[in-house]
DNA sequence: GGCAGGCATGACAGCGTTGTCTGACCACCG
DNA sequence: CGGTGGTCAGACAACGCTGTCATGCCTGCC
């Protein structure tokens, strides 16, 4: 019971209580804390004693200082909620779990100003990198950011300047399969329902879908109607296009929540329109058709970007790779003709 | 050019570094970079300027060392990618935001061995703060993490042990709720598809399905089946009670799994059974019929223990509480009577 | 017996901040 | 003109750990 942790026998014991109490020195038991090398058996037997007696726990955040690295990487979303996102995140944190790395998640609610905010305050704290779901294009290729040198992998959409390491999904050949699908089964007439154009992903479907279209010769321009939807906007343009003298046989939704207003529209309507939705989920073989999907791979997507961040914490130091995972088409049975009077 | 900065011209400058440029000591940087009153406002102005010629940054890691604080709080659960906590963690991220704190995220992967770790190293980081949805109930109630003084709040399962800060579902008036939806539309006849009993929550519904139905005087006795649950098994058993001379009318599932299992079971069997599920899904309302279920709200959850956290952060002293956070029934068509003919 | 070499251990500095205390300088007052 | 008090600034130590280097001791060999 020496004065030393006399006085703090309240507090936390740091190594220097151990070593008081061991009659050893605070390297030694840095050592024996750290299993390295270089002590004898009995010294070390010794030290443990006392650190389980006292209950000592390294204190980390020490150690990181004098380390230079904290044993940290950060994920920067726009709402952890999302299945999307919380699936990236689910990924991320496993790889960093089996590399002895924890996660910060943090979440940027769609705002730049708030993002970057969000990515400085990471910095600060020194995370060794970040995994970021930019909110738009110009994110965070900020100049401070850049002086950082803190690795960062982007995901899901690209942001301008500097290339940067960028996980993509295939957004080109997510439309294309699911085009090829419906023309396969006798449709024509197609139409896109996107997503708001401010959304890079929401662009790059629209111009795969345009693409598509023509290099499939089909009949008649591409019919798109890009977001922000409502259910009862998707009614009206739906209506609208079933009643033309080349009527609309199938479209295409360019996200979760469109597919669901369809859904909605098509149960309301009535109408016999064969269906095929960006990004799986979770209930699609449930509703009545079970919907078939292009299947993006959040948590590979996750992964992928998870790993080159660790490859470059590892000291890779090649180019800034851009990686566009693959789709992958789901097929349930909405994407099929039907006649009206099947149901 | 000093010497000093020179040779870690390569490195993040640092205070030192400011100090050495703007001709001023270190705690005069540091007096303005953390908006300390006492500099002369020209002063302040030079030292604003090397920091931003420098790109400094003030550096969290040995701010947080000093102070004793690491401005973060961690949340442990099983599987982030799994809707019901991840509502949780984007909740509980909110709360840490707009409290200029920061959320580390683990996944437990429902082993209370690796909780126990992940717990551990957590403490070791000195995080402030803990939310916790443990594994299993004798779950981290730990020497080692009691004596570590860091205050933990558990969620919706409780542990044993020394009382501790607890926020929890109102699993039995849920499962009342739902009972006496079901009878209020004729059911005489109800069954329960619970969850493995080993998972407290489980046990709980099952307790308050006997008990709300002996409470009701519903004829005979509870009809119980409790995981874990394949589609197969399901439809066996809900084969076999169907063709009693007492035929079960309406199911009670007792968790999301449970009731996706159900929809594909009574799809298959074509049978008219009302239904109501505990916890909401995303489509319930796309299925048809419409799901009705209890839902609980995870979001409201986290956000309440978290709240709970930051008292004990700010310093509350009051005994360990317990918190039941109320279900609510969504009425949405499956639960009420239908014909057989109906479909 | 003397010395090289290996092993166990310790002293010390330093990671980048901030809290405390001290000091320089100036103005104002009696 | 000496004393009082206020403002601005800096020196210094400390937070708890680990990397580097030094030291002491023992063994073994010539």
């Amino acid at each position: 019971m020496t004065a030393l942790s006399d006085h703090r026998t309240a507090i936390r014991p740091t190594m220097a209580d151990v070593a008081a109490e061991a009659h050893v020195s605070v390297k030694t038991v840095s050592r024996v804390v750290n299993h390295e090398p270089g002590v004898r058996p009995d010294t070390a037997e010794r030290v443990r004693a006392v650190i389980e007696r006292l209950g000592f726990r390294r204190h980390d955040g020490a150690r990181m200082m004098r380390q230079g690295r904290t044993f940290t990487i950060a994920l920067v979303v726009e709402d952890l909620a999302n299945p999307f996102y919380s699936q990236i995140g689910a990924a991320v944190e496993r790889e960093a779990r089996i590399r002895q790395h924890q996660l910060i998640t943090a979440s940027a609610e769609g705002s730049p100003t708030r993002e970057r905010a969000v990515i400085e305050a990471l910095i600060n704290r020194r995370v060794d990198g970040i995994v970021v779901v930019p909110a738009d294009e110009s994110a965070s290729s900020d100049a401070a950011v850049e002086a950082s040198q803190t690795p960062i992998v982007y995901m899901d959409r690209p942001v301008r300047g500097t290339p940067r390491d960028t996980v993509l999904s295939d957004n080109h050949g997510g439309i294309r399969s699911a085009v090829e699908h419906l023309v396969a089964h006798g449709h024509r007439s197609i139409a896109l329902f996107g997503d708001d154009p401010a959304f890079w992903t929401a662009r790059q479907r629209r111009e795969a879908f345009v693409a598509t279209h023509q290099s499939l010769g089909l009949p008649g321009s591409a019919r798109v109607s890009m977001g922000p939807h409502s259910p009862t906007s998707v009614r009206e343009t739906l209506t609208r296009w079933t009643q033309t003298a080349d009527p609309t046989t199938a479209v295409i939704t360019g996200n979760n929540r469109i597919t669901i207003a369809l859904l909605l529209a098509l149960r309301d309507l009535r109408l016999p329109l064969s269906l095929v939705g960006y990004d799986d989920f979770e209930l699609a073989d449930l509703v009545d058709p079970p919907v078939t999907v292009v299947h993006q791979d959040p948590a590979a997507m996750g992964q992928k970007a998870a790993q080159q961040l660790f490859a470059r914490l590892l000291g890779d130091e090649s180019p800034a790779q851009t990686v566009v995972m693959p789709t992958r088409l789901v097929v349930r049975g909405s994407g099929l003709r039907r006649s009206p009077a099947s149901r």
